[in-house]
DNA sequence: CCAAAAGTGTTTAAAATACACCCATGC
DNA sequence: GCATGGGTGTATTTTAAACACTTTTGG
């Protein structure tokens, strides 16, 4: 199918596949290297930037939607991925939006369920940045990690979404643990630490940290060191799995310094 | 209009004025002489009970749609109402039970949006349980506040909808305040301790809870006690609106013992 | 004057924070 | 051998929790 045959169909025939008037908004964040980058999918014919976002099919539970359109963007599955919050404004149009799209993809349409209202739900997930392989959805010339503090200019209100996500990123850093599927398998304290802090944006000291973390027991600690590295070799971690979600759903109890 | 016009009208003409596939469903809490109550509609036709719930109206935030349901149902407006999640199992399908209305109501129809597949926005409020002038909807035989401690059997999946905000009205209670519009202008600290251990349903230290709810700044101190009561009377408080709002946005970061 | 509820303060325990020393490694 | 980062322990401060006595009032 040609992209315009793709297009058409999908304005013309796409509320037989998904629920109209709802959306779903992925903000996912990537953590690499120390850096805390979000994903961003640059809008055909606009210069502005987009969360990567698509709708629900049918028969589909949100959640999974939002899955689907993360692996369709990343190829990343098994991610936690949560819901957040509802975007609601009537003014949150798409309308202008996804016309002046058509117009310039040479498809003309009068009529179309991409012309009505949505309202959206965001979600939220935190990946390794290295891991995933971007892929621009149909809508979109590219599909890039961007830093969070330097984001270009977005569409809608799509800056207020992430912000809301960064938000509330932070605030459940004292209460979800972070960073499976996001480490490596084995990992030091120091690697998790720079983790928080850069979520945090700002420096933990380093021997209340290991005390707080270590007091959760969502890590086990590994009969082993980093080899090849300057200085006294940190000890390797990995996951207790079984604390770990426990603590995602349950919840934490302690307040990082 | 006659009802059997009127639910005809709504379910063939409905979609014209509300967004489809999308509900809102309102979780009210009542609280009035230490009891906590939830507010539920008996549906028609069925024993069951459901939370008041309703649509978004093509051109309302959905917010505005959440106080509009609570308006009808309570006549109360300016309530503190928030969204708290959203629900969206395909499985949960009204297709059946509004079927079985609109047989019952003596209509014939085929096709209908309210057969369509729908997802619920979870709101919750608090209210007083006494100053709410209850009204039935027209799906609906009775309005009636149920003890949280005793619910009658309930629709789809209200039950579980009423659950998840109890269990996030009682977490919450540690960062916001509670107890504007539900408590009168004045009022005594032993009375929102009262409320406070009603949510909780525990019993609270009472000097440990003066001095952290005092902490907090939200409350103003009246030179004034509580008269014609037995025993020691106690002073009157108001809520300082301006902090009581700034600790609603903001938290109040203290736990309760 | 006494029972019952309200006001207030102190002691103790736990948690968060700040801070210092020693250890291992590559250069 | 020394600079650098990592491991660990302790003192201090803050906050939460437990607890007891005094005050007021109606009956």
């Amino acid at each position: 199918m040609s992209f315009k045959e793709e297009i058409t169909q999908h304005f013309k025939k796409g509320q037989e596949l998904y629920l109209r008037h709802i959306s779903v908004d992925c903000v996912i964040f990537g953590f690499h290297q120390n850096k805390l980058n979000v994903l961003l999918l640059q809008s055909k014919y606009a210069g502005d930037w987009a969360l990567p976002g698509g709708f629900i099919l049918k028969q589909e539970h949100m959640d999974d939607a939002a899955n689907r359109i993360l692996k369709n963007r990343t190829g990343l599955h098994n991610i936690y991925l949560q819901q957040f919050h509802v975007f609601s404004e009537p003014s949150r149009s798409t309308k202008l939006m996804n016309q002046q799209f058509l117009k310039n993809a040479g498809v003309v349409m009068e009529e179309s369920w991409m012309f009505e209202r949505f309202i959206t739900v965001g979600y939220t997930a935190l990946v390794d940045f290295s891991k995933a392989q971007l892929i621009p959805d149909s809508f979109s010339v590219a599909c890039e990690w961007h830093n969070v503090n330097s984001l270009p200019g977005m569409i809608l209100d799509h800056r207020e979404i992430l912000n809301t996500a960064l938000l509330q990123l932070q605030t459940n850093l004292n209460y979800h643990p972070v960073g499976y599927n996001l480490l490596p398998e084995k990992f030091t304290m120091p690697e998790l630490q720079k983790l928080y802090e850069t979520i945090l944006n700002r420096p933990l000291d380093r021997r209340n940290f290991q005390r707080k973390i270590t007091g959760t027991k969502i890590l086990k600690k590994l009969d082993e060191t980093k080899k090849g590295v300057a200085h006294k070799a940190p000890n390797y971690y990995k996951f207790d799995l079984k604390n770990y979600k426990k603590a995602l759903k349950g919840g934490m109890g302690f307040q990082l310094s």
